[in-house]
DNA sequence: AATACAAACGGACCCTGGTCCGGTTGTGCC
DNA sequence: GGCACAACCGGACCAGGGTCCGTTTGTATT
């Protein structure tokens, strides 16, 4: 269950103390219960507290805030996803032209955004972690853009590729009929268009 | 003060009460100098209650949320800019070809949301104003976009193309040494690829 | 002017996220 | 094992958003 050091960083300065990992591990998996049967929306900290067998403050300690907790139940996918995109197998990761990689990166986000969505919406944007995982995939769509020669402003081309993943907009195209294939159909072509890649089906574009 | 009928509809059913009307007034015009002299981020309805002279209960009746409220102070503002663009001198007004209207409208977007970051901070996306918001520049946008022609899925170029301006997405940019007219030039080259204009300085694109 | 009724009022009340601090307990060291 | 100290614990407490309902008040009608 712990996975704890998904950035160690530092020297491990301190180290944790045995009760307070237990503590961690306890929350987790009540967290994690009370979100499967209420839904993410319907779990108070209180009621993740006392399902734990654990004062309220501990919660706070431990994850800094209702939205840190909900993050947290998000890091095993995440770092699933971001070892896949780091060591797995081609066309995520490494190893396939940065073109394909763009695209099942694009493919895979969206999948993984709206399976999660319940859970993404309720731990915001607040957690240092889901700062985390944002700077990883900007970092990582970043250097795609660069191994495709696109030239601009990599840091805003990045964001508008990634902004229309974020889950409020994902909420409102979802409202709009979209289904996940077709969102990462259109993002595809949204991310074609950005990296001024012709069409597939186009003509040699000789329109002098 | 009162610009009420933002959006009549239907025959005005009922039509508001006198008291009503004086109690919102009274609310907005406090609420609109306590986030002038505090920011929005810590006005508590509670407090615009009070200085508005009128229960914590009338708020809410009112405004629906203190999300309702501090959209309601952005009603003005919107009106006059959807006013510009409906019927004002072009660029940003018809008259102007597309393209020039969709890049005043980028510039100008960018400007007002950057303008009253606060307050859309403290308004959120909840507010069925900003909801009506939204939809009106959505509108827009797709509209424009199929007279410039684009080809796709139109719902999903618009939404790609204003999810960079939403705010918090905005604040990032900004964290990044992003200014004002910097955003405005990095959305203009996004809308100009993801219409497939050929840059300016471009050579004649004949890269068969 | 008197009457009737829908609409509006207001503030007590509830809920939940977040803080605080006196007491407890694990850990490293002698 | 015993000691000392830092880290941790827990739950009382606070603040602010949102609801509820008994009371008041505007407005239309006669």
């Amino acid at each position: 269950m712990s996975d704890r050091p998904l950035l160690p960083l530092a020297g491990e300065p301190p180290r944790e103390r045995a009760d307070a990992a237990r503590n961690r591990d306890a929350l987790l998996c009540a967290a994690r219960r009370l979100v499967a049967e209420r839904g993410a929306a319907d779990v108070t900290t209180e009621a993740v507290a006392e399902a734990a067998g654990v004062g309220k403050g501990t919660v706070f300690r431990r994850f800094g805030s209702r939205e840190g907790l909900m993050a947290a139940l998000l890091d095993t996918s995440e770092a699933a996803w971001q070892g896949e995109v780091l060591g797995g197998p081609p066309p995520l990761g490494p190893g396939a032209p940065p073109w394909e990689r763009l695209e099942a990166l694009g493919r895979t986000l969206v999948a993984k955004r709206l399976l999660h969505a319940d859970l993404l919406r309720a731990a915001g944007r607040s957690g240092a972690r889901s700062l985390a995982a944002y700077s990883f995939t900007a970092m990582h769509v970043q250097h795609l853009l660069r191994e495709l020669e696109v030239e601009g402003d990599l840091l805003f081309l990045t964001t508008a590729l990634l902004a229309p993943l974020e889950i409020p907009v994902l909420d409102a195209l979802v409202h709009h009929d979209r289904d996940i294939p077709r969102v990462a159909d259109g993002w595809v072509d949204l991310a074609r268009r950005i990296t001024r890649r012709p069409f597939p089906g186009d003509p040699s574009p000789t329109y002098s």
